[in-house]
DNA sequence: AGCGATAGTGCAAACGATTGCCCGACCCCG
DNA sequence: CGGGGTCGGGCAATCGTTTGCACTATCGCT
């Protein structure tokens, strides 16, 4: 209350000037009593009088409790570490949006960190994460190999898997073999029958199960799956263009092309254009993740949607369910067929 | 050394287990000197051999200082806050990896929420991250009337901006009234002399600078500005095709677009997909930001590029010289215009 | 030889919140 | 009136690190 306090506006005093102790002061009570009436929780051990006191005073000196002192004592920091691929790409970044936003919700602040695909960046940088004192770690970036949450396992670190899966870890992901299967299953069903894969790295269980979900619609309308007309790539669109640029100069060129993602397809576009292959008329293309842009391009991009920012959430939810030790159960969302321009015309056999 | 701790593997024991004090009992001298040895910094009060041997057994033991009790006793977290508009953006992102990298390399963590462009959002996830003791913020949310920097100004508390100014407040940005001059001076210079702008939200430096650099360019050349001709909008593609529909309507239509961003610009372009005006004959499309999508479309789309990731390295760089109270000089950084089919024909004038 | 400087450590008090334990007051009831 | 129980709150230790101060050798210098 005095002077030099009023200087600071709207928002009181400066973060960190008025401690639990100064309100216990004002008031004439101890400080842990002060501790008490602050949260909530504590089992009915402070008068509704007291509580309401403190809370006042509280309130009138802006009082805003630090956290860091209350994380030295408890060891908790309500922090989740967060680690993804790649921030610029769009649909990482939505899933990092819900997650961000979910955790804050809960009382829990998201520190992410990108891993820029740079090999063994994923382990240096979640060690730094837990040097941090991370509470959890939320994990978008193993592959299938990836021995590091087995590790993690073995350490007791909490932590959940995000998009990718790997073994039975906890994971929150789309169901991405019946995505690979719906966007398969609409080009057949528009009359395609030499369909290309676009695959992406193998080494990631996403684009792999994209790949079953592909051979499996194709096993059940009868049609064999070429190995030639399967291509890994990168998930760049330089990747789509390299695999769409061999595909298409095949004199058995497919007809249609099943792209791993929407930057990839967009690849497959550009190579179509240069080879003076006209959309849709003489090639259909299905991406998948259904980014933003597929609807703005100039044949708009028919995709598959997934729920990414609820990824985000449940992948949060999923992991505090794991900190407080309830039981935590795999989720897996469904994808959804976007139909757009790019596949709207029905083959054309040659 | 007991074997409980033998268990962990790779990574020593559990984060935590071993404290300053472990390694001074073991060593039987005082864990303060265990504190002096261990950082580098300490005046020369520690000899040799004993840094030495802290520094072995704090080797050996896997000791991981705790940064929750040295933030509370030294009131420094070694954490900054940044706030973006959306993460999902790809500019944005971008400057968010070299910040984040930039400050990881300093031994510094950056913590990213954004604010969805939502009202009143950016203060309040600003205090939030205040609350969580950030030495410092960065905004990249602030528009020209915003009055949060002046209130943070005047709370002392140590921020910079990021891309959008604000008053002369500390800040690291493109040169965008010179990008928008390049970009328009480019398009004179194919001898378009209708030439429209896509303005996107005025309250926003960056545009704003923009069309400044736009209107510049048309008095260097005797052009005089169409009011008709600038059209504000969002900056989502949505926004290019509604104020592009709008203009490529006009029977005196524009034969050249500046779009303030990459996103509009596309949404230009398919305006005039939808009008059948062919690009780049009928219509000259110019962007900014190049983001990595302009060189993809079908028909690659001329930008104006920023070192994107400089700025955000720079940002960081900025904030921590406020931190140790060094001079902070603003950063402008000079853009660059990348030439390509969307603007490679004449102007055909009517 | 004497004396001040200095290097190297130890000591203990912080930092701000949390929490197990204890204690006094009060109530209820036999 | 006494005993057990509950309620409300105080006490002090604790989390792990940092840092001002005090102390003791050792060294250099006159």
């Amino acid at each position: 209350m005095s002077r030099q306090h009023a200087e600071h506006g709207a928002s009181g005093r400066p973060a960190g000037s008025t401690t639990i102790r100064t309100i216990a002061d004002e008031l004439g009570v101890h400080p842990s009593t002060v501790s008490r009436a602050l949260r909530e929780d504590e089992s009915r051990k402070i008068s509704a009088a007291t509580r309401a006191r403190v809370l006042a005073t509280a309130e009138a000196l802006g009082f805003r409790p630090n956290p860091v002192a209350s994380s030295l004592r408890t060891k908790k920091t309500r922090t989740v570490g967060l680690l993804i691929p790649r921030l610029a790409d769009v649909v990482l970044a939505r899933m990092f949006e819900g997650a961000e936003d979910r955790a804050r919700q809960l009382g829990y602040q998201a520190i992410t960190t990108s891993t820029r695909d740079e090999p063994g960046s994923e382990r240096k940088l979640a060690e730094g994460l837990l040097e941090r004192r991370v509470d959890g770690l939320i994990l978008a970036t193993s592959t299938t190999g990836d021995p590091y949450p087995d590790e993690l396992e073995r350490r007791r670190i909490p932590f959940v898997l995000l998009n990718r899966s790997s073994r039975d870890h906890p994971c929150v992901r789309g169901d991405d073999e019946l995505g690979g299967y719906l966007a398969t299953r609409h080009l057949i069903a528009k009359g395609h029958r030499r369909i290309a894969l676009i695959a992406g790295p193998p080494e990631l269980s996403t684009t792999a199960l994209r790949r079953q979900g592909f051979e499996r619609a194709l096993a059940e309308n009868d049609l064999h799956s070429d190995a030639r007309l399967v291509m890994s790539s990168s998930l760049e669109p330089q990747g789509g263009f390299d695999a769409g640029t061999q595909l298409l100069a095949r004199p058995d060129r497919p007809t249609a092309v099943f792209a791993v993602n929407d930057a990839t397809a967009v690849g497959v576009m550009a190579a179509a254009r240069d080879l003076g292959i006209r959309l849709p008329d003489d090639l259909a293309v299905c991406g998948y993740n259904d980014s933003d842009l597929s609807g703005l391009l100039p044949i708009p991009l028919t995709s598959i949607a997934l729920p990414l920012r609820d990824m985000g959430r449940a992948a949060v939810d999923l992991l505090l369910a794991r900190l407080t030790g309830q039981a935590a159960e795999s989720v897996v969302l469904a994808p959804r067929l976007i139909a757009r321009e790019s596949t709207s015309r029905p083959a054309r056999h040659p």
